[in-house]
DNA sequence: AGCACGCCGACT
DNA sequence: GTCGGCGTGCTC
């Protein structure tokens, strides 16, 4: 047998595929090669293993075209940390590899200048604009590089369509491109004095840099998290080293980045996949470069390579953007800690919120926590008070206590918050004369009335219809929206306050890009105001007047069946209230219910957020749910219901006497969708060990079932929900 | 996944 | 007569 590559694609297969070497040049482990795949196409691939004997017959092996790096673009850390992911995410091992590369280094091209784009004028140039030359965008492209050099980024903002003339300047010979080089931002802020609480953090986090350590930082709202985040990083720079932030999602990024460059004085490479390829490109190599001292991103960007690797942080760990849900089905937060033992450095998990699994690592003491209580410049906590909705008269949902809480807060010149998270104007539209309401015809699911846009909408498959204008069934025009969605509460928070902004943010009102910017913006810091709002409004912006959070609607995680609902509640309530009260002026919570005994709420509103989830942290471990349990989760769908009920007999049957539990195969908890049956395995074991040897060798056999062919199927390890 | 091959239905 | 539906096999 001879000596091959071992080569990972970016294909859903579970094995990786052998080739000769090539020809000229030598692959080595983390190097990109070119190679032949399938019938005369090509893929660029990743090479795993170099010089290994191969598993497959001769005369199948097909020799690698080319090699595109000479050095590997992916070092060993992060090759045995993708090869750990992967085979512990029963992912493909070539999408493992293809989601830690940036797209446009997944192609046969030669690696993106690292420098940024800028242009110059030459000495051609400089004679022509002398002259007089040329006229419009040419002109003015010569002028506005008269005094020097610039980034592409600063010619879009000073002349929009620029392009043009380069173009048919640098043709002309008269401007070139140069390598610009970015001039590292001076430190405008001085750093703020710390609290005690914040300066233990940072000493006790900061003693431990160069060494593994998780630490759990659970701060409230406010407390100062992101200022330890920076001493820290401020320290592990100073060393020479590089700082992951990651943060849940993009929304959060401008003002971190802000905040960063103003504090630190480096560059600070920001990764997330809003960027344009080519500048992601860019990014993740000048991280491999060891030149971006500090990488902020989303999710994904757990995958940047660090050299010089000094400090791993995570911010909000217990947000569930961190988990992906499709294709390779990565935890970014369990990636970072993975890769920090790889690494040897601290990983730092921040949250006002902790998720249940990172608390169990805690108290399981694989986790150091450190505890950041004050609220610094606020003067208390918000007052969290419950409102009882039951015997009550409703407006439109809101109850009087609710309404006149609002307006006081308006009277005062100051902002309140209406939190619920269920967009459109109802979430069903009942037949008063003969029962019918709206359903979708593809989920069989209550289709929500958006009033303003005249249409019924599928919140599950997005599936539009007109709203119509009698009962389809009996002809009875006595349609009645039932139940409040975001918009319906702005109608009616206007019609009560007429001479109050009422500004609604949710997905629907800030589709448009930066148009959540622009509705903030809008907002007077200073003036009264309603805001309206879903999830969104849950995180991020400082909204210094806010000084009311009034909760509705949130008593559909009381009673879910997802067990996992009331670990989100909780988190949902606390973020949300969170809100309220900073600055100087105290704030207030309302939570409206109808529920106001359940123990949950209860304890959230008398002991906070910490003693909750210990509770509920308690709870799973009677019944050895997650974390105490381990899961695993086979979904399948397919246009018939017996496809996917034959796909998960032949996988339950092909797990064979493991010393498993298995819940199913059973129909999803959502069992159309998008004309889609769905269905579901659940496979539970005490140990992940336990779990993971009889599912190692599983996950490969699955793809070779026939009944995997008629079906789309998915493995989940640790699934966040079981939909 | 992405693609080719191959076998049946309803149209230019 | 053929275009095209998707079931099946395969990717080193």
């Amino acid at each position: 047998m001879p000596a091959v590559l071992r080569v990972a694609l970016p294909v859903p297969l579970p094995t990786l595929f052998d080739y000769l070497p090539p020809a000229t040049g030598e692959a080595v482990a983390g190097s990109r090669v070119l190679v032949p795949f399938g019938k005369g196409k090509k893929a660029v691939g990743v090479v795993v293993e170099a010089g290994v004997e191969s598993a497959v017959g001769n005369a199948r092996l097909k020799r690698v075209l080319r090699v595109l790096d000479d050095a590997p673009l992916l070092d060993a850390e992060l090759m045995a940390t993708l090869a750990r992911a992967a085979d512990y995410w029963l992912g493909a091992p070539g999408e493992a590899y293809a989601n830690a590369l940036p797209l446009a280094l997944r192609e046969d091209r030669p690696l993106p200048d690292l420098h940024e784009e800028a242009w110059a004028l030459t000495a051609a140039g400089r004679s022509a604009l002398d002259a007089g030359s040329r006229r419009g965008g040419s002109r003015a492209l010569l002028e506005a590089l008269a005094r020097g050099a610039q980034t592409a980024d600063l010619l879009h903002e000073m002349l929009p369509g620029w392009r043009d003339a380069a173009r048919r300047l640098d043709e002309a010979g008269l401007i070139e491109r140069t390598r610009a080089h970015t001039a590292e931002p001076a430190p405008v802020t001085a750093a703020p004095a710390l609290s005690d609480e914040q300066r233990q953090a940072v000493e006790v986090i900061g003693e431990g840099l160069g060494r593994f350590q998780p630490f759990l930082l659970d701060g409230v709202t406010g407390s100062g998290k992101t200022e330890v985040y920076l001493a820290l990083i401020e320290k592990v720079i100073a060393q020479g080293k590089q700082a992951l932030l990651l943060v849940p999602e993009i929304g959060l990024a401008p003002q971190t980045v802000r905040r960063l460059r103003e504090r630190l004085g480096v560059a600070v490479q920001v990764l997330h996949s809003n960027l344009a390829e080519g500048d992601r490109a860019r990014a993740w190599l000048r991280a491999r470069s060891g030149e971006a001292k500090v990488i902020l991103g989303t999710r994904s960007a757990i995958f940047t390579p660090l050299p010089q690797a000094g400090l791993i942080v995570v911010d909000e760990e217990h947000d569930s953007a961190y988990k992906q849900q499709e294709g390779f089905r990565y935890h970014a937060r369990d990636l970072a800690i993975l890769r920090g033992r790889a690494l040897d450095v601290p990983v730092v998990l921040g949250s006002a919120t902790p998720s249940l699994e990172s608390l169990a690592n805690v108290q399981a003491g694989r986790y150091r926590a450190l505890h950041l209580r004050a609220r610094p410049g606020a003067i208390r906590p918000p007052q969290v008070q419950i409102v009882d909705m039951r015997a009550q008269r409703l407006e439109h949902g809101l109850s009087p206590a609710l309404l006149a809480a609002v307006g006081d807060t308006v009277v005062r010149g100051e902002q309140a918050l209406v939190f619920r998270n269920r967009r459109g104007y109802a979430p069903v539209l009942l037949c008063y004369s003969c029962g019918w309401h709206a359903e979708c015809p593809r989920c069989e699911h209550p289709m929500t009335l958006h009033a303003g846009r005249r249409a019924l909408v599928c919140h599950h498959c997005d599936y539009t219809t007109r709203m119509p204008g009698q009962c389809p069934s009996c002809f009875s025009p006595e349609l009645k929206p039932q139940g409040q969605g975001t918009e319906r509460l702005e109608e009616a928070l206007t019609v009560h306050f007429p001479d109050v902004p009422v500004l609604r943010i949710d997905r629907e009102t800030t589709r448009r890009r930066d148009a959540f910017e622009q509705l903030l913006e809008g907002l007077h810091e200073d003036r009264p105001a309603i805001l309206i709002g879903t999830q969104m409004l849950a995180k991020g912006h400082d909204l210094p007047n806010l000084t009311l959070v009034a909760i509705v609607g949130v008593d559909e995680g009381l009673h879910s069946v997802d067990f996992r609902a009331s670990e989100r509640l909780a988190q949902l309530v606390v973020q949300v209230a969170g809100r309220a009260g900073r600055a100087k002026k105290p704030g207030r919570v309302l939570l409206q219910t109808h529920h106001p005994e359940h123990p949950l709420l209860r304890q959230l509103l008398a002991q906070g957020y910490g003693p909750s989830a210990a509770t509920l942290l308690e709870e799973r471990r009677s019944v050895q749910l997650p974390p105490f349990g381990h899961q695993v989760l086979l979904r399948a769908d397919a246009h018939q219901r017996e496809h996917v009920d034959a796909f998960l007999a032949d996988a339950a049957h092909a797990l064979g006497g493991a010393p498993l539990q298995l819940a199913g195969p059973m129909p999803a908890p959502m069992p159309l969708r998008a004309g889609r049956h769905r269905g579901q395995l659940l496979i539970e074991a005490e140990t992940r060990s336990a779990l993971h040897s009889a599912l190692r060798p599983w996950y490969p056999s699955l793809s070779t079932l026939p009944s995997a062919r008629r079906v789309r199927w998915s493995l989940d390890v640790d699934p966040i929900d079981l939909y």
